[in-house]
RNA sequence: UAAGUAGGCCGUCUUAUCGUCUUGAAUUUUUCAGGAAAGGAAAGUCCGGACAUCACAGAGUAGCAUAGCGGAUAACAUCCGUCCAGUGUGAGCUGAGGACAAGUGCAACAGAAAGCAAGUACAGUUCGGCUGUAGUGAAACCAGGUAAACUCUAUGCGAUGCAAUGCCAUGUACAUUGGAGCUUGAGGGUUACUCGCCCGAUUCCAAGGGGUAGGCAGAUAGACUCCAUAAGUAAUUUUGGAGCGAGAUAAAUGAUAAGAGUCCGUUUUUACGGAGACAGAAUUCGGCUUAUAGGCCUACUUUUUUU
RNA sequence: UGACCCAUGGUGUAAUGGUAGCACUCCGGUUUUUGGUAUCGUCAGUCAAGGUUCGAGUCCUUGUGGGUCAA
């Protein structure tokens, strides 16, 4: 299993993003919320996945870059929980929704949490 | 030594593993090798340029900006020198600092009177209603005050901005309804108005309806930095040498670990714990403004303490 | 990324450079057995810091916060 979070793993395509957050499903696991949509994207990867920090919650740049930063590293490495006993290819969106920033573990442990969820909701 | 003034500089570093971008090779699952990775303000968008399109942008009016004098510059509201005014014991700091001897307006309260005319008290007197003083006020017999009031003078400014602009790809409806026009000109050329100029018939306007919203170029090496040299009081410029190199696009520049160094606290050999500012490129450059823990260097001022 | 607009008591809204008003709300009286209604009164404000001016809500500069537009 790899750790990489390359260009083809994220989620780019403006029009893709309007149309998970009109017909998307979510879940959520505080301090994140994903949102999901299953659609043959026709790349590589089983997940697109884009960030999203709300500029509301955190006004300055530095902060938000490095939520998203610290977001990125937790998906990196727990990846694999969330494509193992995938079916089918998925667009998705992660949003944080804490107005503070948590540490590291913590998040990990949340990430897991939002990883069982997710499958237990695509196996529907 | 203390307090202060002006100017300049730094604003954590090293290694490993994982990750991001990119170049080349092999190959098309990917692998291997090499390389790169935020700032002094990247910020605010307050000025001025470059660049692009509109006619390599023309005229007039309107509008906007600037304002002692001289210089620098691609340009500026920036910078340098200098005069004057204000301010500080001083080093210094601050200044939209032209014109009210063209016209119009404004002046609360107080005051006789704040603008065209009138007039109080006292004193002097050559006895002419002349001269001086007092009182109110920011300003009063004076060519009054006021232009960050209208205005005038001088100088400058065409408009719009990289979501500019050019090219390629994909896709639908050369379809429907109403109206205008076809060289005697509908309409358009993003401009505040008028003119001028240019384009213009498979055309233009309105309504409802349908489609695309991807890629490439623009776009990363430039009025750059440092040193020496010559000119200049200086800003800056000339010549020579050396050096630097982010380029993303729902948007990279990160995470973890170890070590070193700085500061603070406890302890006073040593050890332990903690802290590390403001802040994140988006076409680009020169300025201005604002935010900034802590530290370093240079020159100068003042007073007193110590020697 | 670029262009532009706004800010006055708790709320809404006035004010030629010359004493910051008005309405509602809040609070306290009066009326009422009590509450409401009515009526009288008080408190409370120019987004912040500089500048021009004798004197700024108003003019100028910089900042803060909020909002609008754009292929």
């Amino acid at each position: 299993m790899k750790f990489t979070f390359g260009k083809q793993e994220k989620l780019k395509s403006r029009k893709a993003i309007e149309q998970l957050f009109i017909e998307g499903t979510s879940v959520s696991s505080y301090p994140m919320r994903l949102v999901f949509l299953k659609q043959n994207h026709g790349g590589e990867a089983p997940v697109k996945l884009g960030l999203s920090v709300p500029k509301k919650k955190f006004n300055k740049a530095v902060d938000r870059n490095r939520i998203k930063r610290v977001l990125r590293e937790v998906y990196r490495k727990n990846k694999h929980t969330f494509v193992k006993e995938l079916d089918g290819q998925y667009i998705a969106m992660l949003l944080y929704l804490d107005s503070k920033e948590w540490d590291q573990e913590a998040l990990t442990k949340k990430m897991q949490k939002l990883a069982e969820k997710f499958l237990e909701k695509t196996k529907l």
